[in-house]
Order: C-alpha cells, then sequence, then structure tokens
DNA sequence: AATAGTATTGCAAACATTTTCATTTTTGGG
DNA sequence: CCCAAAAATGAAAATGTTTGCAATACTATT
C-alpha cells in the first residue's frame, strides 16, 4: 500500500518515502536493513539508490522502540578529566564503535548518589547495556541492575565473587606490590600520599593492600606517614612536598601516576636527588610515566586492555544474555624504573 | 479505557501499567511527566505512587519516535584519549548533564572520513544537537549537517565566517603570540616541532602563526628546524632530542603542551638545562603543565571554558533554531613561565 | 439551585519502524 | 510448458509514547 497522499510537508524522510521511490513496500525497506539476505539483490539495489535519493536515515528510535537492540551503551565513569579514565574510555568505546554500538557516556564525579541517577536515565533511552567502574554501588543502584536483568559488566575492580560480569585488576594487590616493592630495597620509612575520596574502592583497596604489605613487613613506623591528597598533579606536589620537607621518609608511595607525577616534580622543587635521597614508587602507569627523567616506578594496571576487554565482555552478554558469568583478574606488572633504589643509609 | 487483558506477561513496566495502578488513563501519566501543572495534585501523587510500584521507568524512544527531543546530543571528537579533549568533553558534558541531557561521545582518530559516518550514525539516533571539533570537515559532512538544519557548534578553532555556531580561539593567534614571545626574547634559531596529523586544521593553523611571527621577524634561520612529531610524550620526547642534540637551536617551540612536555624530558635527558641553554615554549595548558620544574611556558587556550561556552550555546539553538548564528572568539592568555628566558649568546 | 467558567481528565490518532503470516513470484526438474 | 518447492514481497498489527480535542468535574457566582 502506497501511503496516504494527504500527508502534510516533512523535512525528514521516512521509510515510507523510500519505498515509494522504490516501488516496494515498506516491509521490503525494513528488511534490507535488517535481514539483506531475505531481500533480491536487485531489489536491494532499487532501494539502495531510493536511500541516496531521499536522502533516508534511519530511525534508531523507532526500531528500539519495537524492541529491537538501541544500538547504544551506557559507560558510566567517575570522571573523564583523568587520563586514566579517558585511556579506558577510549579503548572500551573504540572496540563497540566497531560493532556498530554508540556510547553514552556519563560522569558522576565520584558522586555515588549521581551514579545513580545517570544510570535510570540510561535505562529511560534503553540502552542496550550498562558499564560501571568499580564494584562499590548503592544499594538501589544494584537493585535496580538487577530487576532490570540488562546486560552489566564492572570494570576496573576485580573481585571473585561480583554478581555481574567483571574485568579489571586487583587494586589491593597493586598497593601491595607496590608497597612490596620499596619494602624489598630495605626502606623503612615510607609515605603513602593517597587519593581523599570516598566513594572510591580502587584507591581504598590499594590502600590496604599497601598497609597490609607494611604489616607483614612489621613496618609499624610508616603508619604515621599517610597523608590524602587528590587526583590532581598540582595538590599532589603540593601535598608531597609538605610530606618530603619533613625529611622523615626514604620514600614515598603514591596511590596513582597523578600523585606520583606530583611527588616528582615536588622532590625537584625541592632540590631533592631522586632516587638517591627518596624513592617514589607509583600505581598505574599512565601513558607518559616512563617519559620522565627519571622514570617513574610503578604498578602497571593495563588499561586499554581493560577497556577492550570490558566492550568485548559486555558485547558477549548483550548477544548472549543467559551465559555465565565471566570474570577475569587483569594481571599486573611491577616497573621498577629509575625513580625507586635500594635505600642507602649512607644519605 | 483500561488496557486490554489479553496481553502477554511483560517484564517492563509501561504507561499503560502505570496509568492502569493509579486509576487514570495514559494521557493523564503522561502529562504529570510533561505538563505537570495540567494535573491535580492528588492524582499526581497517585501517579507517583504507581510509577514506584510498577518501577516504571519512561521509554525515550517512544518519545523521540513521537517527535519529542530525545534528550541526546552528539559530540564528535578526534580523540578523547588527549588531555586536552578529555577537559573539554568533560565540562562539556556537566553544562548538558545539568540540563538532563546524555551525551554520544564518539571518536574519529583523525579520520574524517569516519567523522562522516558517525555523524549519520548520531543523526539515527535523532540527537538534538551536534558538537564537532574544528572547522575542516569533508563537505558530505557539512552538506548533510545543513540539509538535516539539526542544531550544531563548531568547537575549539575560532572562525568569523562560520557556517554554524561556533566556539573557540584563533589558533593562528596562539602560534603567532606563542612565537612572538620566543622572538621578543631575542631568540632566533627556533625550532618548531608540531604535530604530524592531516585532517587537523588547529595544528596547521598553529603553525601558519608561528611560520607569520617568524616572517614577521625576518628571522628566515628557523624554517630549517621544523619537525613533525605526534601527539605522544614518547614521541615528543624521541623527536625534541633529536632536535636538541644537533645544539642549532636555542628555542623550541611547541605545537601542544604534550610535545612541549615532552621536550622537558628530552632537555632532561640530554642534560640540557632549560631555560638557560635552552628555551622551551609550547601552546594549549593542559593541566599540570604549570606544575613541572622548570614549569612550562606556554599559551592558554581555556578548555574548561571554551566546554562549557559550546554546550550553553548548542543548548540555546536547540530551544531556539532559528535565533542568529553565534560566534565567540575566545581570547589566549600568554603564560610565561621557568621555561623560557631571554636568549644569552654567552651560552 | 442553576450557570458560567475553569480545571481535569479521557479518547483516539499519530509517530516510524519491525515482524508474522499470507500471498505472490521465481526457479528448476520433469 | 507445467508443477511443486523455494524465494521474495506485501498487509497489517504491534511497539510506547504524546497531544488536540472533546467530555466531564469542579468552583464561584448569582
Amino acid at each position: 500500500m502506497l501511503r496516504d497522499m494527504g500527508k502534510k510537508y516533512k523535512d525528514q524522510a521516512d521509510i515510507f518515502d523510500v519505498a515509494n521511490a522504490a516501488g516496494v513496500s515498506t516491509s521490503t525497506v525494513s528488511r534490507t536493513f535488517n535481514h539483506p539476505d531475505l531481500v533480491r539483490p536487485q531489489t536491494r539495489k532499487r532501494i539502495a539508490e531510493a536511500i541516496k535519493t531521499t536522502g533516508y536515515i534511519r530511525n534508531r528510535a523507532a526500531q528500539t522502540i519495537h524492541g529491537r537492540r538501541s544500538g547504544t551503551v551506557g559507560f558510566i565513569v567517575p570522571t573523564i578529566e583523568h587520563t586514566i579514565f579517558a585511556e579506558l574510555v577510549h579503548a572500551f568505546s573504540q572496540t563497540l564503535e566497531a560493532e556498530d554500538y554508540s556510547i553514552i557516556l556519563s560522569s558522576h564525579d565520584y558522586d555515588l548518589r549521581r551514579e545513580y541517577h545517570l544510570l535510570r536515565k540510561l535505562l529511560e533511552h534503553r540502552v542496550d547495556g550498562i558499564a560501571l567502574i568499580g564494584q562499590m554501588h548503592r544499594n538501589e543502584t544494584n537493585q535496580l541492575l538487577k530487576i532490570q536483568k540488562i546486560p552489566v559488566v564492572n570494570i576496573w575492580n576485580y573481585s571473585e565473587n561480583s554478581y555481574f560480569d567483571c574485568i579489571g585488576a586487583s587494586n589491593f594487590e597493586a598497593g601491595y606490590v607496590a608497597c612490596k616493592h620499596l619494602l624489598d630495597l630495605g626502606h623503612e620509612k615510607i609515605g603513602l600520599v593517597f587519593p581523599d575520596h570516598f566513594d572510591n574502592d580502587r584507591a581504598e583497596d590499594r590502600l590496604n593492600g599497601a598497609k597490609t604489605a607494611l604489616a607483614e613487613a612489621h613496618d609499624n613506623g610508616s603508619e604515621q606517614f599517610v597523608k590524602f591528597s587528590s587526583y590532581s598533579v598540582s595538590r599532589a606536589k603540593l601535598d608531597c612536598m609538605e610530606l618530603l620537607s619533613q625529611g622523615k621518609t626514604s620514600a614515598l608511595l603514591c596511590g596513582n601516576d597523578v600523585i606520583g607525577r606530583g611527588a616528582l616534580h615536588a622532590a625537584r622543587e625541592l632540590g631533592i636527588t631522586i632516587p638517591n635521597e627518596q624513592s617514589i614508587m607509583s600505581i598505574g602507569d599512565f601513558k607518559g610515566s616512563a617519559d620522565f627523567v627519571p622514570s617513574l616506578s610503578t604498578v602497571r594496571i593495563p588499561s586499554e586492555k581493560i577497556g577492550r576487554l570490558s566492550a568485548e565482555v559486555l558485547l558477549k552478554r548483550i548477544l548472549q544474555p543467559e551465559c555465565a558469568v565471566e570474570r577475569q583478574k587483569i594481571s599486573l606488572e611491577l616497573l621498577p624504573r629509575q625513580s625507586t633504589c635500594k635505600w642507602q643509609p649512607a644519605y
């Protein structure tokens, strides 16, 4: 049936316009998009031309409403401003864009109440899947995810008994390994500089890992050198300068590479030689940390890999919602570089 | 009319379920969302409860299909991996999220053909507006934007005769000012290190600005010291080391802060004192550049401000599509810091 | 208590697709 | 050249909202 001619002028061509132009029904046009093998190549060609001449652009909303996939995936991060999430988001979206998905990106600025609201908005858009950072979320968030039965992947923090798919590293281990490295080098007075965010289980786990390593080494002197800083090179630099100028430590363990960079700058500013006078150890290995002079010793958490794998796992769950929960513990890599060395009491 | 009871089991509550539960029609439910002042407070309350008990979540797709705003905005960037765009995207989305919009973020990795395809996909989603980086796009991209009559804002590169709204700085000027700073300090042999991306009018404009300043100063010696690098601290460091070790320049002008950082590292690696032996000048002022020791002299392009203003302008155009084209030239700020100083022939 | 006016609500059409089922067309073998 | 089977197409129902118009329920006058 050709479309009623009495329609008012419309600027956007729709599937009827294409059908008219190609002399077929809307069903056939729809099929060329969704099941091209069901329509004759010759017809397909005619339709392709009709699409060109009418300037037709499919309406995903109309597909979505019908129950088809929306072709979007929601990604909620604390913030995109930080290199670390930027790298992660990049890898994640590259992978999903290759599969023709669009990413709706939202950030809550470390406010888990906002996270809940962002999630609701994503659900309004009927995203096909959701990616979240960390394992710590509000109860209502977890409840909502469960009853919606929507594909979810939990990124960044590994947990062996997560309810949802989960791809990440053990941040506890990262903290432990980083601290152990300093202890192995003979350091005894270690300053701990960690982000002060609440609503951040990653930083918390790292700090706990570090403290555990200290306790195992019977190091009870370091406890007093814990300093909370923020995810900002400037703030970290100031905080580290304060800690360093007290001269009570022989090494600084930084909760992430941004703080680590702040520490390097701080030492330089104070004229403290790294690593001879003071070792700087960090966690993360963001792009560029290896290029500092001295290069930053750190524990690598491979964000691109995590981003890519998360996308793949989410994709799989979207296509097979019932498959077994998938959890991948991404391994860490200790990268001793120039900013750490054996403690030399001589100094 | 209450809904047909013969419907099969559905997991997702829809507006009918809410209407049933509240004992009203779907119209009234819809109105509580979209025109709450048109429904009696008492009814509104009943509906609110029904929404809670049914766990109803509005379906934006269904609204969109009806012609209402989709509540999404598309943002196409070259890449989110680079700090600079991360800051920009952050400010942009914070502003729009506050107005209840969701951002669909896509990146084309400096490939303008991909940009076109991403645009098409955004249009399929019926985004309410589009944000693009730079003024240089493929013809088909511009054509499509024009015939679709969709709100567009052109971010980052200012142009006084842009077809669409445009918020940005003059990158030509940025290059000019940065170079002029070095010339004013007495430098004559200036190495230019710029990103090698094609499909990037920003970098091109900056380079042209720098060259213009050189020409005005009758500096014909610098032309030979142009080096193309990439947007990566590591690559930039290597390239700068190559240039610096030749020892023919007294200053380096870097196309952006990432390259500038690479240059600082390179000098340190080679044992070259900054700024005494060599000045390093850059463009951008990303977060953290001021914290380096020595701090990086640069020309500030305020990305947060640009991001926020772009979002506001786009929002305005979405609400009033017919208003006059808005163009804002964001002013630059020369920030001489520790990495540049007067050229001292003594060295 | 009747009336006019206003505030609420409901009905049904419209939005742009997809998909099931039925119908028509094509194909290949005798 | 006919027929059965397979392939291609079309008609119509369904998807979940919004909104113009009509109907109904209040409110405040007289």
